[in-house]
DNA sequence: AGTTCCATGTCGCGG
DNA sequence: CCGCGACGTGGAACT
């Protein structure tokens, strides 16, 4: 990685036109070749960037940052302040611990907490407007999709919502309904919820990894 | 802006848990005190980060980022191998040019490509719920709400579905229907949007201009 | 402070 | 490579 403090200006020309004025900030080069402008305010994210694969055109004072999608960077220089280059090898990368896809996958393997003598038929069950999570059996018999989210909002039951709809076209989807599981569900959700006959299911994460593995030690 | 490049370990509890195991990497810390954590890959985006305000307590191999939410960074330093600090000073901020609200400004002054004998009512139309991008009169004095996106997804369906059903509490607006505007419009907001008698547009950004371009030399 | 909505969203996964 | 959806979404504008 190459880390260079510099006083310059910058233009941005590609998925939309930008322009920074002359003013000291961080430029990051990573060493597959992505650029990154970083300036010392608040911002998180880089002012401009440029993802790899791309190529950078070294002058004395003008760097020319292109990609294959005729997107391009113009750096000029007027002072370089600050000069580093770091070799840090790589990245092991980061393990996430409560994003949806695990819950996801938690839920999948216990789907009685949704309800007794549930049976999962499939994950990610592919409809014409996207994927439902996961589609069930109840103990009567009727299909159940089920939308899961880590934070359950009025957006989760629009979606399941839809779900719904799409496949109340399938004739074969008798007795359809819907169930909302997240690890929190909102007021405002609950009450849209019962409006559209969905059921709402509060999940505890901890508690869920507990069965499994208990579950687990079983077998 | 100090930049330490170190061998370390990371640890993230808050939204949710993340660890990143020993390895070499950049901590940027900027001036109002936010902390980035950046690999050398291919990521634009930080691995780990903590938004000012916040409090940074540094011990001898340790530093602990805390904030108001009950969010906590913990890094864990093995050897630290380059460390900068520099003054930077004020970021004048960046200019944008070609983003969703100068689409808007070009449809807007171009109505007609939505419909033969389209009328601009006005622009960012007020409702409980957020502001309607276009409100315009059809050639049949229907009014019409149009959303205009960049991409036109599902969210844009549903947002502009939203106002809908806002407006048609509205018993002034009879003849009410939608039209969504977009440079490119997915096949399931299509289908979505089909279900709920909301009209697609695509438009091209350039034409768009040039119609406008060569519409202002007529006059 | 809370809400809404855009974004060069980015990122990762699956077809 | 594209399509799709989550994201510690981030960030800005407005109430």
């Amino acid at each position: 990685m190459r880390l260079i403090v510099a006083d310059c200006s910058i233009e941005y020309t590609g998925r939309l036109d930008t322009h920074l004025p002359r003013a000291i900030r961080l430029i990051m080069v990573k060493a597959d070749g992505t650029v990154a402008v970083h300036a010392d305010g608040r911002r998180v994210q880089p002012l401009n960037w440029m993802s790899s694969p791309n190529k950078i055109l070294e002058e004395d004072s003008r760097w020319i940052v292109t990609n294959t999608k005729c997107e391009k960077l113009t750096i000029d220089f007027y002072e370089v302040l600050y000069k580093a280059e770091v070799e840090m090898g790589e990245e092991p990368g980061i393990l996430k611990d409560g994003v949806e896809s695990e819950l996801q996958r938690l839920i999948a393997e216990r789907v009685e907490i949704l309800g007794k003598g549930m049976q999962l038929i499939r994950r990610e069950h592919p409809t014409p407007i996207g994927p439902a999570d996961l589609l069930c059996r109840d103990i009567e018999g009727n299909i159940v999709v089920v939308e899961i989210k880590r934070r359950g909002d009025i957006e989760g039951v629009e979606q399941l919502t839809r779900y719904l709809a799409q496949l109340r076209g399938d004739s074969r989807l008798n007795g359809l309904r819907g169930i909302l599981a997240a690890q929190l569900i909102v007021p405002q959700a609950k009450v849209l919820a019962a409006t559209r006959e969905i059921e709402c299911i509060e999940v505890d994460y901890d508690e869920l990894r507990d069965i499994k593995s208990s579950d687990l030690k079983l077998f």
